[in-house]
DNA sequence: AGGAAGTAGTGGTCTTACCAATCCCCAGTA
DNA sequence: TACTGGGGATTGGTAAGACCACTACTTCCT
């Protein structure tokens, strides 16, 4: 079956994919739309041709075409929007952390190794952040603070603030890649702290270590910002041991699995 | 169109999706199937049904469902061979570095960030590997050390073996999530150094260095274990941006630039 | 008993068609 | 002139059915 029967009459932009036999057309198309990120053809917000339009120029179906856009945009790559268009990523670059959350489940990854990495993650992003920090970043770690004070008696509130505390670290230290990592470990604990902090004690003694850990950024005292950072982690692992703890003992019997087994 | 029809007559595992009206059909797949993970009702090596059956099952059309299960299989839990079926990922758990080359395509993140971030990382791994390290993770070090001594004359060779020396480390952690970052990461700095390491100069630094690291896991010396990966990818980085040097002296003139814009 | 050909069964692709959300232009109005 | 509203054109989302390529298993012949 000639699937390039008509080759693409006119100024074709991109060359036909090959009719290769074998089933690795969709590879195909990811590794050529790749490749025009890559090269710097695509950037963030540009919005790509119509799927029937770039499928015909790539000589492949629309089907194949949309597997290829799909897994570029399960990589975040992509975003698609119904009667909008299909645009490359913008914003602050993020890195899904869903694949991170499905591996720990399949793996059995234990929160202690999970809290352990995010721990080297942010030391050093902190250690670096008291390097790095422009006076405008340094405005936004006391905000959010200031925030964590006013949030006192709301544990929800209190923890917004207090992601966005460790996300202006990350963004501080100047890195990128560093921030983009800290997000993706972080998003994983954090949606598990969403359901037990109600139950947690004493915010106190946790804004004490931020703002300890504040100010060794602004008086741009690496050392002391890497242990203030590690010392408040650790702090947080075993707050969140405990609340785990008292979990399991109120949700004893309450297991009960229901019978959703795909029969394989 | 009613496409629940027939009520899955006998024993239905699943729950028919609901024929919502919007446009999240795929959503809605990706969901069910992560929840199976998640609730551990499917374990690495399991295979799934068949295509057909599991969008009966479900309720939604095979491409439906096959888009699911792509968006899945790109974010590696998901393993698709073709004639013989779907698997949940097996072996070693990974995370697929191509998306956060993409982002640093995007972005334009400096190889200075990345090596930062493999720095920290690995520093950790180096530290927790002196901890930790079991008597054959060691074992599995020495090995390849001495393989990088015998590959001394061979730069590709020799560089397979730095890899695995940098990888058994990670192992060595104790810690599956930060190996499996280390190993995301790494990737990334890989992909490029293999087309220059070539024009590498003395080897012999960089072996005995990973000798004294070696030395330092082996001792029980978290502290000396990190100094020493610190220093090592320090020099390693300095090595990197000197062979790009080297290369954009070369090819200068020979950039040139193919025409693959896709006319947006 | 061993190897080779056959045979279901699987994922991979294509075609066609229709649905739903969005965008954008333009007429109508204030 | 500026603004608002409608309506059509465009775009991604889903569906159904068919065929292909590959795999793994069975079965038959030597």
């Amino acid at each position: 079956m000639q699937r390039n029967g008509q080759t693409n009459s006119g100024a074709s932009r991109l060359k036909v994919i090959e009719p290769n036999g074998s089933g690795q057309t969709t590879e195909e198309v990811i590794a050529r739309i790749s490749d025009l990120i890559k090269g710097a053809h695509l950037k963030p917000g540009d919005r790509l041709p119509a799927e029937r339009d770039l499928a015909r120029q790539l000589g492949v179906s629309r089907p194949s075409l949309r597997a290829g856009l799909r897994a570029l945009a399960s990589m975040g790559v992509l975003k698609s929007r119904q009667g909008a268009g299909t645009f490359v990523a913008g914003g602050p670059p993020t890195l899904d952390s869903e694949p991170l959350r499905l591996l720990a489940a399949l793996h059995g990854f234990s929160f202690n190794h999970m809290f352990e990495t995010r721990s080297i993650l942010e030391v050093g992003a902190a250690g670096l952040a008291a390097q790095n920090a422009t006076s405008e970043q340094l405005a936004t770690l006391a905000e959010e603070i200031a925030e964590m004070y006013a949030a006192l008696a709301d544990p929800q509130e209190y923890l917004v603030h207090d992601i966005r505390f460790h996300r202006a670290i990350a963004a501080a230290s100047g890195n990128p890649t560093l921030a983009t990592l800290v997000e993706m470990v972080s998003a994983v604990l954090y949606e598990r702290r969403r359901e037990t902090i109600d139950r947690a004690h004493d915010f106190k003694e946790s804004l004490e270590l931020h703002q300890q850990l504040y100010r060794a950024i602004r008086a741009r005292q690496p050392q002391e910002a890497r242990a203030a950072m590690s010392e408040h982690i650790l702090r947080a692992q075993r707050a969140f041991a405990l609340e785990e703890s008292e979990e399991q003992t109120t949700n004893q019997v309450s297991e009960k699995r229901e019978d959703v087994s795909v029969g394989v």
